[in-house]
Order: structure tokens, then C-alpha cells, then sequence
DNA sequence: GAGTTTGAAACT
DNA sequence: CAGTTTCAAACTC
């Protein structure tokens, strides 16, 4: 709870900064008219949430006609783009001048992406130069719309939310701060588009929190502002059960609010692109109906575009059901936001069952059923998460922060879901999808459609997704990711089955004579209960014993009080995902107490590091360190071309999979401290490809949720609040830097290796263009706008993974 | 599936 | 803190 609140504190601080920004004021100055179209918004925005949204359910199809709009609206915040798109259709019809406009707005932008197409466009990452004030403010706005309903998103979302407040007052002014925020969030509109994609699941859970709230009470609109963002989630889990209707409504009218916003925005930014909107204006406004089929449209053609990226699931979800969407989008919020929660299993299997229970009686309800039964186990059980059998989000909550630790080691599962994310272009986005997954919500058959997809990827690479994924890998930078994808090898197979089973409930042990309460016990470890799928003899972690497991883990921690903590810290730099995520980033993840591998060359998961996904650090007293993701030399597998290639895609693939894996990490005192630290280049490049996942928004916040947890179960009380946390640690993570132990390791990373023991040379790190990010962290914002416009499309999509 | 290797955890 | 033992995962065959 208190977590969130800081959050809030945060969010509010971006805001001001951006009104204090001399584009914000100029655009406030060059806005008279916005306030009116701001009135206008606000107004459509509550007529039209309670209003209009009843037909959008019953009118799946309702999307507005501007697909331009929705294509982005769907890109970004999928779920509510149905919605929106009927609200906003509704809007055009009462206040068409501003529904024109943003639609022209939208195609305006997309125009001068690419001639054309705001699909294409949207589809495109790039467009950095386009950056006319038009095009990015079109996309910005909604971007910061997501961004600033996501807890995740630190400055963004804290700007929304401002803004939000503050729309309701002047419209303009929020929208003016987004503005400039977009180019450094995405470089292009596409890239935004994208990030939003990515983003928006993770950005919806928070959104969406935000949304709902303020649906059900107007007061709640405020919640945005309120640093009680929890409280919001709550709600909305609450909620959950609730008719789907008021989250598609509340959607819409955000959607509409922030189009309008938009609209608005842009039309006064850019006369021009109005004008262009004109033309494309009577398109657009067609009916209702012509609106659903444009949103289909532009959603096919977000598959398209994305289709190689392996987006069109989601987006063909989407399609199937628009009102579905919305529930998907109820669910994916809900879920994301206990992503942190379950993520510690990240149980394929799980989500599997859930995907079933979803798609049988798939509810709010039951997700949210589901999160409270699992609160409720988590508060019942002090420490330890339930194995994945158990209700595996109570697993989640506790345990994660060990998990995060573990299920980094474990990483498997993490990377699969990284994988999968990234094998959907969009499918950045999948990473919602896979929360979807997780998340009981999967009464949306778009959500299973997705889950599925996901699964399949995760078990194996279903032709689908796996030629996605193996081409996400091929893009991806993560050698090692690639190859634990890849891993068609017999073994690589065992371990998806392990991992499916690990997914499924999480990590399996096998432990013998530890009884399951030594650190051995990987389950132990990670603060989490062995389950069926465990071949442990003689378990003692099990709920029956939990007195037992509580007091060995006390002992435990008493020798060694991070001993439950994740092993792998990462900087904040990951965390900070929005659009600074990718700039700041260079998350420096690093090992707590760093290995001591001797012969395996910290190139096989014996290491701890290796698996972890991070770099050696100084910390590290490893001999003959290759690690792929960072040498403790400092240099990052410079040393050889291929292993820079590697890490270079690694980097973003690896962030992509270690996202969780990083995620798991994040301490809140942990990640400060890495943000502080300086990072290594590549080190930071592929720790921070978690990041990007935080720029897609889910993965890093549950990572985060879940690592936040340093112990994870006894988190778990808080349980929600731990989700709060996550969030407000990345922005956290940069300023405070609480652990002793973790902001040494990281900056013994940042700083170039004293290479103790190393026999490798260490060659200095080369700052290898992935890693843009974290080449970056130091002067994370300045660098920002280079960073997205450098980030190549294919981070833009997975939104930074 | 059995056996080996490896390095962390635990112990002294 | 260093050295040794124990342990279970990772890996190999």
C-alpha cells in the first residue's frame, strides 16, 4: 500500500515537470481552444463512460470508425480500444469537430510516418525524425494515457495522471506535458504506438485501475492523481467482478478522454494534420458499424504489420470480441497487476488452468475470485507462496522476491514468456497476453487465443509462435535467449517440460536430504511451498509445516538476512521502462553476492550470474569469466565479435527474458541501487533488456512486484501492496539505493571489473549498441529521445521487451 | 535415466 | 575469513 502511494508522489512530480516544461507552457499558450475541447472530453469522457459503454457491449463491433485512431487506441491499449472506439464514434457524433479531428490527427500522423497508413505507420517503429508535433503528439498523448494509467510507468504515468486530474480542469495542459514526454517515450509514433502495445497491458493494469476507479466514482478520477494507486487496484480486482461493462466504459471513456485530449491537442499543434484529418475525417466517422470494421481493420493490419512479430494473436483476439477485449482488458489490468503476484510460478500450466477456468466460466469474477482466494492464502501463509499447484498467485505474492531469484535462475519460464513477448512484435503486447494468461481473466477468448499461442510458444515453439519466436530470438539479442528458445535439444525440452511444470507451479526441486528447507531447496529458496510437480524426498516445505519452514527461513535470514533476497539486482534503469526506461536504462543487474565459477567460464548456469541473466560483476570472483552478459572485467563479452553480436541481441532479447528474471530481482532497496550505479554497457544492455519489458510495462512490474518482495512471502502479507511497490521502486530504484550489498554489487559492476580473480582478460566494455540504454543511465532523460530513435523497431515493439 | 560436473550453501 | 563438506542443479552420455 505504502509502496503505491509513493508511486503517486512520483507520477505527480513528472507532471509538474512537465507543465514547468517551456513546451508545455508554449503549448498552453498556443491552446485556447483546448480548454473548451478539453471541456468537451471531459464531458463526452463521464456521458460517454456510463452512456455510451452499454452499447459498446452490446455492440461488440461499436469500435469507431477512425481506425487510424483505434488501430492506435487498439495498439496501445487494446482492451479499451472497442470501447473507445464506440465512445468515441458516439463522440464524433455529438461533438464531431474534436472526434474529427483527432481521427484526422491519428491519420495525419500516420500519414507523415509513412504516406499513407497509419497501420503502417503504427506498425513501424520508427518515424523518429517525423516528429512533427503532430504525429507525436497524436500518439503521445495516448501513450501518456497509458503510461500514466500504469502504476509501472513512473514519469509517464505520474504525468497522466496528473494530467488526468488535471484535464478535467485544462485539458490542454495534460496533454501539452505529454507531448514532449512521447518522443523520448517513443521515438516515433509507430515505436510509441508500439510501446504502447507493449506497454498498454502492463499500462492497463494500471490504467485500467485507473479507469474503473474513476468509472465507478468520478472521485476516483482523482484516485489517478491520489497516490493511492493501490487502493485503485484493489478496486479494480474488486471490480473485477463486476460487469465487465464498467471497465470497457471506463476505457472508452478514458480512451475518448484522452483522444479528445489529443485531438485537441493536435489540432492545435498541428493545423495541418487537422486538415488532413478533413479528408479522412468522413471515412472515418462513418457509422458505428463502419467503426467496428475499421477497428478490425486496423487491428488486422496491426496483425500484419505485427504479424511477423507475432502480434496478430493478440490483435485477432481482440477482433473476435471486442466486448471480450474489454474484459480482457479488465482481466489483463487485474492481472498484470498481480502478475508480480503469480509471476513467481509464471506456471504455464497454471495459466493453462486458468486459461481453461477462464474460458469455461472465464470471469472478472473468477480472476478476481481468484486474486482474492489468493491474497487470502498469502495472508494465511506468512512466507511462503504456494507452489504453482496451489493457487499459484498466493504463491506469487509471497515468494516472489526469492522466486524472482529463482525463477530468474530458472529463467526458462522467464524467458520463454520474454520470448514470447518478443516473438509477438507487437507481441510486446503479449507479455499482457501472457499475463492474460496467468491471469484467471481468460473468459476472453481473445485473452486464451493469446494465452494459448503464448503457451504453445512457451512449450515449445508452436510453428506460430515458435517461428516467431525463433525469429524474436534470431532479433532478439539474447544468444542466450535464442538458444534456451531454440532449445529444441532434448534437454532444452526437458526443461521447457520442467519449466512447463515449473511454470506450471513453479520450480520443481529435487532435493533429497535438505528436506526442502535449506537454500538448496531451490523452492526454499525462492520462498515458495514444493508443490506435486517437486521430487523432493522428505519435504518439509509444505504448508503443513509452515511453522517449520517459517523458522528454518528465520534462522536462515538470521545468518544471512538477503538470503532470501534475489540473488540478481538489477538497476533501477530496468524498471524504468516508460519511455525514459529505454534511454535510462542501462539497468545494471548484477548478481548480489556474484559467482565463483571456476571452470564453467560463467557461460553455463551453473553460474549464478549466467543465469540470472546478468553480468559479473566486481563482486564476482569467478575465473575466466565469458559471461555473455557482462564479464566482471567490466568488459561485456567484448572479447569476442559474436559474443558482441550476441549481446547486442541479447541485449534486447535478453532483456526481453531476463526482464523477469531482472524483474524477480528488483529489491526495491536492491534496484536503487543498480540505478544509481553506473552500468556497464553490455552488463546493463542485456540486464537491462529487462527493462525493456518494463518499457512494455508488465514483465518488469511483476518482476518488480515480485522482486520488490525481497521476501517475497513474507511480502506476500502485503501482498498488493507489494505490486504497489514494484512500481514506485523503479522510479525509486533510481533515487534510493537501500541495499547495502546490492548497490555495491551494481556499481562494482558499473565500474569496470577490477577483474579479481579473472584470468580472461577484461577488456574494457564495449558499449555495445544495444545497450543503448544503458549506455545511457547516467543522464537517462537527456538521452531518451536518442535512445528510442536509435532503439530499433523491434525494441520500440516489445516495448523495450 | 544414470552418472558426472559444478558451484552455491552449509559447516567447521 | 578461509577451507572443507554437503547438496542439488546443470549438464553429459
Amino acid at each position: 500500500m505504502d509502496m503505491d502511494t509513493p508511486k503517486k508522489n512520483q507520477i505527480g512530480t513528472p507532471v509538474s515537470k512537465f507543465e514547468d516544461s517551456p513546451v508545455f507552457n508554449y503549448i498552453n499558450s498556443l491552446s485556447p481552444i483546448k480548454p473548451v475541447k478539453s471541456l468537451h472530453i471531459t464531458q463526452t469522457f463521464s456521458s460517454l463512460s456510463f452512456g455510451s459503454l452499454p452499447s459498446v457491449f452490446t455492440s461488440p463491433h461499436v469500435s469507431s470508425h477512425k481506425e487510424s485512431r483505434f488501430l492506435r487506441r487498439y495498439s496501445c491499449s487494446d482492451p479499451s480500444k472497442p470501447e473507445l472506439s464506440s465512445e468515441n464514434g458516439n463522440k464524433a457524433t455529438t461533438s464531431e469537430g474534436i472526434v474529427m479531428d483527432t481521427a484526422q490527427l491519428y491519420s495525419n500522423s500516420s500519414e507523415l510516418h509513412e504516406n499513407g497508413k497509419s497501420e503502417v505507420n503504427i506498425g513501424e517503429a520508427s518515424v523518429e525524425p517525423q516528429n512533427e508535433g503532430s504525429t507525436f503528439v497524436i500518439e503521445l498523448p495516448r501513450v501518456l494515457k497509458y503510461d500514466c494509467g500504469s502504476p509501472d510507468c513512473v514519469s509517464m504515468p505520474s504525468g497522466v495522471e496528473a494530467d488526468f486530474a488535471t484535464d478535467s480542469a485544462d485539458p490542454s495542459t495534460s496533454l501539452v506535458p505529454h507531448v514532449p514526454d512521447v518522443p523520448e517515450m517513443g521515438s516515433s509514433d509507430n515505436e510509441a504506438q508500439f510501446q504502447e502495445l507493449c506497454l498498454s497491458e502492463e499500462r492497463k493494469q494500471g490504467t485500467v485501475y485507473d479507469w474503473e476507479s474513476l468509472i465507478s466514482n468520478a472521485a476516483d478520477i482523482l484516485i489517478f492523481n491520489s497516490p493511492s494507486g493501490t487502493e485503485a487496484f484493489k478496486g479494480l480486482i474488486q471490480n473485477s467482478l463486476e460487469p465487465v461493462t464498467r471497465f470497457c466504459t471506463s476505457f472508452a471513456a478514458e480512451f475518448s478522454h484522452n483522444e479528445i485530449n489529443n485531438e485537441h491537442q493536435m489540432q492545435i499543434v498541428d493545423p495541418v494534420s487537422s486538415e488532413q484529418h478533413n479528408g479522412e475525417e468522413p471515412l472515418s466517422q462513418t457509422g458505428d458499424g463502419s467503426r467496428l470494421e475499421d477497428v478490425e481493420q486496423t487491428q488486422d493490419r496491426f496483425a500484419d504489420t505485427n504479424s511477423n512479430r507475432g502480434m496478430a494473436s493478440n490483435q485477432s483476439e481482440i477482433k473476435d470480441n471486442e466486448d471480450k477485449t474489454c474484459v480482457a482488458f479488465a482481466c489483463k489490468s487485474v492481472f498484470s497487476l498481480h502478475r508480480g503476484m503469480r509471476r513467481r510460478c509464471l506456471d504455464f500450466e497454471v495459466a493453462g488452468a486458468r486459461r481453461k477456468n477462464l474460458e469455461d466460466g472465464s470471469n472478472n469474477s473468477s480472476v478476481s475470485s481468484q486474486h482474492d482466494e489468493e491474497i487470502t492464502a498469502n495472508e494465511k501463509q506468512p512466507g511462503f507462496i504456494r507452489p504453482c499447484g496451489e493457487s499459484s498467485s498466493k504463491r506469487m505474492l509471497p515468494g516472489i522476491g526469492l522466486h524472482l531469484n529463482a525463477l530468474a535462475t530458472s529463467s526458462k519460464d522467464c524467458k520463454i514468456t520474454k520470448n514470447e513477448n518478443l516473438s509477438s512484435g507487437i507481441q510486446i503486447r503479449l507479455p499482457g497476453s501472457t499475463v492474460s494468461i496467468h491471469s484467471p481473466t481468460a473468459g476472453q477468448e481473445g485473452l486464451d487465443k493469446s494465452l494459448i499461442p503464448i503457451s504453445s510458444e512457451i512449450d515449445n515453439n508452436t510453428p506460430e509462435n515458435g517461428v516467431q519466436l525463433l525469429q524474436d530470438a534470431s532479433q532478439a539479442p539474447g544468444s542466450l535467449t535464442s538458444e534456451e528458445f531454440n532449445q529444441n535439444s532434448p534437454k532444452k525440452k526437458r526443461r521447457r517440460l520442467d519449466n512447463a511444470g515449473e511454470t506450471e507451479g513453479c520450480k520443481r526441486c529435487n532435493c533429497k536430504k535438505s528436506k526442502c528447507l535449506k537454500l538448496y531447496c531451490e523452492c526454499f529458496a525462492a520462498g515458495v511451498y514444493c508443490i506435486e510437480p517437486c521430487s523432493c524426498q522428505e519435504c518439509f516445505n509444505k504448508p503443513i509445516h509452515e511453522d517449520t519452514v517459517l523458522a528454518t527461513r528465520k534462522q536462515i535470514e538470521s545468518r544471512n538476512p538477503l538470503a532470501f533476497a534475489p540473488k540478481v539486482i538489477r538497476s533501477s534503469d530496468s524498471v524504468p521502462e516508460f519511455g525514459d526506461e529505454s534511454s535510462k536504462t542501462p539497468a545494471s543487474a548484477r548478481h548480489k553476492r556474484g559467482c565463483n565459477c571456476k571452470k564453467s567460464s560463467c557461460l553455463k548456469k551453473y553460474c549464478e550470474c549466467y543465469q540470472g541473466g546478468v553480468g559479473c560483476s566486481i563482486s564476482c570472483r569467478c575465473e575466466g569469466c565469458k559471461n555473455a552478459f557482462g564479464r566482471k572485467d567490466g568488459s561485456v563479452l567484448t572479447g569476442t565479435d559474436e559474443q558482441d553480436d550476441e549481446e547486442a541481441e541479447a541485449c534486447e532479447k535478453s532483456l526481453v527474458d531476463k526482464p523477469l528474471q531482472k524483474i524477480e530481482i528488483q529489491n526495491n532497496e536492491e534496484q536503487n541501487p543498480g540505478s544509481s550505479l553506473p552500468i556497464t554497457p553490455l552488463r546493463i544492455s542485456r540486464p537491462l533488456l529487462p527493462i525493456p519489458f518494463s518499457s512494455k510495462g508488465k514483465p518488469p512490474r511483476s518482476s518488480f512486484l515480485t522482486g520488490t518482495s525481497s521476501s517475497g512471502l513474507y511480502s506476500q502479507k502485503h501482498g498488493k501492496p507489494s505490486i504497489l511497490r514494484s512500481q514506485p521502486k523503479f522510479e525509486k530504484h533510481v533515487q534510493t539505493i537501500p541495499d547495502d550489498e546490492m548497490p555495491e554489487i551494481l556499481r562494482g559492476d558499473g565500474s569496470p571489473t577490477t577483474g579479481i580473480k579473472t584470468a580472461s582478460p577484461n577488456s574494457k566494455r564495449i558499449s555495445s549498441p544495444h545497450c543503448h540504454f544503458g549506455s545511457s543511465s547516467p543522464g537517462r532523460r537527456s538521452g531518451r529521445k536518442l535512445i528510442l530513435q536509435s532503439i530499433p523497431s523491434f525494441p520500440s515493439l516489445t516495448p523495450q521487451h
